[in-house]
RNA sequence: GCCGGUGUAGCUUAAUGGUAAAGCAGAGCCCUCAUAAAGCUCGGAAGGAGGUUCAAUUCCUCCCAUCGGCACCA
């Protein structure tokens, strides 16, 4: 444990997204709480990889590209770039971006993964029985059924049989289960990792790996067998590894998939834990590779109380969002307001109750007092073990602790609620000492040093979260060469 | 149906086998450097019934409510 504790390295995934509608405020919470997490490593020194991407293939966006009137492959790209695009819009600090259509970065290391499960002998060919919807153009269950038909197309959908590849993932249910008791792949929060150890206690069936090529064109050929499609899991659960070089036979990926295998985190939604928590670790352990080391789940956000939904007619565009109040805006909504690693609600009466608060009157209001109360003094000189006063440096300390605590265990809503707190400590200790009142100036330039240095910790510990507000505090709460230097510039947020 | 979670102030959350904490909202006070912001004070809470214990919001049982997982939608 003890060695060299220089740099760490720290890879962090999201979820690849399914690129079949636009991107919602769904998306942009798990890519904005990775972002942070991503942000945080940074500051601590870590070597950080943050990869995120789209998952491209299946019968879904097959349909959605028709009915675009586009081929599979423009309509992808197209929509993939509305999820790219939101790297700009929300400030986001992702390093790459993996599509599974990728036939060079990804194809090759999804065929590879599946050659070695291959070889361990988890792979055979089983008929699938199923019930068929020609109007789904694609399986369907009994749930769906209403009266025996199809509910959306009013058809009794037909029995079909057709030969698949699948997975032998029962045969690692125990060595799944063990992993995750013993804390080797940790899942956060506990009661995500209760839920998935209870589906491991029943035991994991064995999953349906390909489709016919006939049926399903658009996606990773299986290799050797031209007759057969991947399914999704050994597709777009590869995207992990296939961004990071596995499955590349040149010198550079090979080490680069060295460096960065295992995961360090995989951010997703809780959708999609029992695939990520049952399914994945199966076919690593098949392949013989290492398990990612965590898991973080997030849940999902209610719009005023209701499920989103395209039907409702709810679904929040974060995009309009961020052109309405601002990406730190909506990042801190996010980051604040939903309990990660919890499902959350959105509504407007909240997020411009934040805004207002937290933002406007909380943060922009502090900065904007100490630079007036200092703008006209100049340079102040500083020194940190003369100036800086007890209260300060424990009133900092003990919300750093706290913060930290917050951070390392994903509750990213009560670190950010650490930073507040010190923003209410510093408004405090401006009141309780006058600044305005003081005539000596040597006083007054002691009382600004302690509020700038609590300004400019509120300013470190908000980087993760709020990138772009924290850089502007520090531009006008300026610590250089044992000096502070204050200078009122704009308001950091207006009121809405 | 099976399995699991949750139920704390008007709302959102916190800690804890021994006085239940905070933010927002509400009421009042106060300051005036600041974005009519900030600060202070106040009122207000453990779903219900049992049990274990000197002591239960905390542990156990049952009931009620609610959410989720089992059924390939962030």
């Amino acid at each position: 444990m003890a060695n060299s504790e220089k740099s760490n390295k720290f890879y962090i995934t999201t979820a690849i997204d399914y690129i079949n509608g636009k991107p919602h405020i769904g998306h942009v919470l798990e890519k904005v709480q990775a972002d942070a997490l991503a942000r945080y490593h940074r500051l601590k020194g870590d070597e950080v990889l943050f990869l995120t991407g789209t998952d491209e293939h299946g019968a879904k966006n097959v349909r959605a590209a028709e009915q675009a009137g586009k081929t599979p492959s423009e309509f992808a790209d197209e929509s993939s770039a509305n999820f790219r695009n939101l790297k700009n819009i929300f400030n986001l600090s992702w390093n790459d971006f993996i599509r599974t259509s990728d036939k060079v970065r990804h194809w090759p290391s999804a065929q590879k993964l599946w050659r070695e499960l291959k070889e361990t002998g988890d792979l055979y060919k089983k008929n699938y029985r199923g019930l068929y919807c020609v109007g789904h153009e694609a399986f369907v269950t009994e749930k769906d059924l209403v009266d025996g038909k199809c509910e959306i197309h009013q058809k009794e959908p037909e029995v079909i049989e057709e030969e698949n590849w699948f997975f032998r993932l029962s045969k690692y249910t125990k060595e799944i289960e063990s992993k995750i008791k013993s804390k080797e792949l940790r899942i956060i929060p506990e009661t995500r990792q209760n839920e998935i150890l209870a589906l491991l206690k029943e035991g994991l069936e064995d999953i349906s790996f390909s489709r016919p090529a006939k049926d399903l064109s658009w996606g990773v050929p299986v290799p050797d067998d031209p007759e057969h499609t991947m399914y999704v899991w050994c597709d777009a659960l590869t995207n992990y590894l296939s961004a990071i070089g596995y499955g590349q036979d040149d010198q550079l990926s090979m080490i680069n998939y060295k460096h960065w295998w295992p995961a360090d985190l995989h951010v997703i939604g809780k959708d999609i834990l029992r695939f990520h928590a049952a399914i994945w670790p199966g076919m690593l352990l098949s392949a013989g590779l290492l398990l990612p080391k965590s898991i973080f789940v997030h849940g999902f956000i209610t719009v005023e109380g209701q499920k989103m939904s395209k039907t409702i007619g709810n679904v929040i565009d974060p995009v309009d969002l961020v052109n309405k109040y601002g990406a730190d805006s909506v990042r801190h909504y996010l980051l604040r307001e939903i309990p990660s690693g919890e499902d959350g609600d959105f509504s407007y009466k909240k997020f411009e109750e934040r805004h207002n608060g937290d933002l406007a009157n909380g943060l922009g209001n502090l900065v904007a007092r100490i630079t007036a109360l200092g703008e006209k003094l100049g340079p102040i000189d500083f020194n940190f073990a003369n100036d800086i006063e007890l209260a300060t440096k424990n009133g900092i300390g003990r919300i750093f602790e706290d913060y930290e605590k917050n951070m390392q265990e994903i509750r990213l809503h009560e670190a950010s609620g650490k930073i507040w707190e010190l923003v209410s400590f510093a408004d405090k200790y401006i009141n309780d000492k006058k600044p305005w009142s003081l005539t000596d100036s040597i006083e007054l330039k002691k009382v600004l040093i302690n509020a700038s240095y609590l300004a400019g910790a509120v300013a470190n510990l908000l980087e993760p979260f709020l990138p772009e507000t924290s850089g502007k505090i520090k531009r006008q709460i300026n610590f250089v060469d044992s000096k502070v230097i204050l200078k009122k510039g704009e308001h950091l947020f207006s009121r809405l």
